[in-house]
RNA sequence: GCUGCCGUAGCUCAGUGGUAGAGCACUCCCUUGGUAAGGGAGAGGUCGUGAGUUCAAUCCUCACCGGCAGCACCA
């Protein structure tokens, strides 16, 4: 032990002064010594960057800044934190023989999993708010206590808590404190750090949100836990915003928009497919022709392959070893077939395009060859997985392979970024975010193939912004890959983008190219996407406008309807000439009032509503409603064809 | 796939151990109405499927199918 230590350590703090204390002050004794207003409002502290609790003692010079309830994101971890446990309080008060595991802070609140025969009911999570309220009405302190490895073991163990036994001894035994969190006299095993008191906690700022099972450690051959979900906030203004932000969520479903815009069903006897009705598959080929358009004007070459394939190419890509789980098999009816093949549905499009690059001698002057394909895929999902348009059985990707040198990958991988960013902006994705994959522990491919890669897809990421992260080893084994994620306007994020280095496949599938030295060489492979699947973005695409699509996306573009039906013929008559302008144009002269169909196309989310009455039939004009808004225009026929067909013309093409 | 919940008319949902109801939508009639629901009448379901218990099952039990939420999965 050092004896020549000084007995005052100096503190840093966030203004630039520094202050002396005594070495092993607490980070409460700190605030203290400001002001007593800002020990009782202090809420935690950072010491040298770490979030500290304030009764954890500071032993040498640090930087330190003192947390209030004003600090969002300190305030928010330790309001979610302490909940958990005020919620595994509260239920063990309730139910004493409930055994705790863990409850960690997630996204807008934590969630708690307890080992209980019986799931809790939703008059449960009433009866657990009461008693936290109770408990947070105590204002009863906190405190952390280190305890020993050995005592926390034989605590847990005498306590009859099994899976809180597990959880210390899963702590690595290196000296790291083991810290017994008290509040009243109930107690939790918790690396802290906390609030000074339970009535440091919001009482009306949190709210029990629903129940449901978890795997013990997320395995899922271990028991299954019940789980609670709570939110918090700092304030009860807060949560409801957030409260409203679900609800306006609920509202955007595109399951639900689905179906009261008449885009596509689901039924039972293929759970996971998609029925497109006219209305979506009118979304579909919008999106599908200009994907189209865009992947041509970008050097693409887009092929078509065969959706049934016979085993032994799925057995040399690989695929009937590790994916076949995930694979809809094939075997043709013996009465009727000559010989017994067993096939599968393609999962992927990449063993079909490696065929294709396969036929002829390749040459290196003819790479890169961008080979597209709006590849319709099957995959069989677990029932549980699926999830309306996001998460189906069969879809169809925006696909495509690129076969290059590794010398091209760089380049490549930058003009795909270009394409990709400006395909979003005209789907109206202003914000994505970047993330780099590397190797993992197991790959395939030498260190040096490796490094190359991925400095190749750095270096092509740093061409367009420094704003990405890297994921250290979460490559696939095939090679590194970027992920792009794009911000809806709600704020979720969704993985649609991908590109990915794949060393293995053409290597397995045996393609070749000609080198300029007269040899044979192995092209690398690179997977991209942009959409992802066109069953998701669409899916995505509605939630993100909330069904209100942009006209060029919109199945309906325009109703004409009739205000009286002396109006009908007139009504026809425009219909026809917006249809023959190239618009998606109905006629609506039903026997109905003008407020019923206005009505009803604007929850169809029809962005162009024109009414025509007798006065527009004599001025040859129609009065012109948007959605959304109240306000109407009166326009001259012809004037309005031509605004609507350049507004209607997809983003690419104006 | 796992846990829990759910499955009644096209949609949203109520309901009962003795073979079912509402609102909207739909059809017809009246109404010709100027920008988010005009009025009236009518039609529509063997209550997800199968088995069991029972004198009797839409209702209770079990299995299966499908859906929802979460978990796991997303080579």
């Amino acid at each position: 032990m050092s004896l020549d230590q000084s007995p005052t350590i100096a503190l840093t703090f966030p203004d630039g002064a520094v202050r002396a204390h005594p070495r092993g002050v607490t980070a409460m004794q700190v605030a203290a010594a400001i002001s007593p207003s800002l020990a009782k409002k202090a809420i935690s502290a950072t010491v040298n960057g770490a979030h500290w609790d304030l009764a954890w003692p500071i032993d040498a010079d640090a930087t330190i800044a003192i947390h209030t309830m004003q600090d969002q994101p300190q305030a928010l971890e330790l309001i979610r934190h302490d909940l958990a446990h005020v919620m595994a309080r509260a239920v063990q008060e309730i139910w004493p023989d409930v055994k705790v595991t863990i409850g960690p802070v997630i996204d807008n609140g934590w969630y708690y999993d307890f080992d209980r025969a019986e799931p809790f009911t939703p008059d449960d999570l009433g009866q657990i708010e009461a008693r936290m309220r109770a408990i947070i009405n105590a204002r009863d302190p906190v405190r952390t206590e280190v305890w020993s490895r050995a005592d926390a073991i034989a605590h847990y163990e005498g306590r009859g808590e099994p899976y809180k036994v597990e959880l210390v001894q899963a702590i690595p035994d290196d000296g790291q404190p083991i810290r017994m969190y008290w509040h009243g006299d109930w107690q939790d095993l918790c690396r802290g750090p906390h609030l000074q008191h339970t009535g440091q906690l919001p009482s009306d700022g949190f709210k029990l949100m629903k129940v449901a099972g978890a795997y013990w450690r997320g395995d899922s051959s271990r028991p299954v836990l019940q789980r609670i979900y709570g939110v918090a906030f700092r304030s009860r203004e807060d949560l409801k915003a957030y409260l409203n932000f679900l609800e306006e969520a609920e509202k955007r479903d595109h399951r639900r928009l689905g179906r009261e815009m008449e885009l596509f069903h689901f039924q039972e006897e293929a759970p996971g497919m998609v029925f497109w009705h006219p209305n979506g598959w009118s979304v579909y080929r919008a999106l599908e022709d200009y994907m189209r358009r865009r992947l041509g004007v970008a050097g693409y070459k887009e092929i078509r392959t065969p959706q049934v394939v016979d085993r032994k190419l799925w057995e040399a890509s690989g695929h009937w070893a590790n994916y076949r789980e995930n694979m809809f098999i094939t075997e043709i009816d013996e009465e009727h077939a000559n010989e017994k093949r067993v096939n599968a549905l393609k999962p992927m499009n990449c063993p079909c395009h490696v065929q294709v690059f396969n036929q002829g001698l390749k040459s290196y002057r003819d790479l890169p060859l961008r080979l597209a394909e709006f590849g319709s895929c099957h995959r069989y999902e677990a029932h549980g997985a699926l999830h309306g348009l996001m998460r189906v059985r069969g879809f169809t990707q925006d696909d495509a392979h690129i076969f290059c040198m590794e010398s091209q990958i760089e380049a490549e991988c930058a003009a795909f970024i270009g394409l990709l960013s400006s395909v979003y902006r005209d789907l109206g994705f202003v914000k994505f975010d970047i993330k780099l994959s590397t190797r993992p522990e197991v790959r395939a491919g030498s260190d040096e193939t490796w490094d190359r890669a991925e400095s190749a897809l750095e270096n092509a990421v740093r061409k367009v912004t420094n704003d990405y992260v890297v994921d250290p080893g979460e490559g696939a084994f095939y090679g590194p890959k970027l992920d792009f994620k794009l911000t809806d306007a709600i704020g979720r994020e969704w993985q649609c983008g991908t590109f990915q280095c794949d060393f293995v496949l053409p290597e397995r599938l045996g393609a070749e190219y000609v080198g300029p030295d007269g040899a044979k060489h192995r092209p690398v492979m690179l997977h991209r996407a942009i959409l992802g699947s066109f069953e998701r973005f669409i899916g995505i695409l509605i939630e993100n406008y909330a069904g209100k699509l942009p006209l060029w996306l919109a199945p309906r573009q325009v109703v004409v309807a009739s205000i009286v039906s002396d109006a009908d013929a007139c009504v026809t008559d425009i219909t026809a000439r917006l249809r023959a302008a190239g618009l998606r144009a109905e006629a609506d002269t039903r026997n109905e009032k003008i407020n019923y169909k206005v009505r009803e196309h604007s929850l169809g989310k029809v962005p162009v509503i024109l009414a025509i009455g007798m006065r527009e039939v004599e001025d040859g004009t129609a009065s012109v409603r948007r959605l959304g808004e109240s306000a109407t225009e009166t326009v001259a026929v012809d004037d309005l064809i031509d605004r609507l067909v350049a507004e209607a013309t997809p983003p690419d093409l104006r």
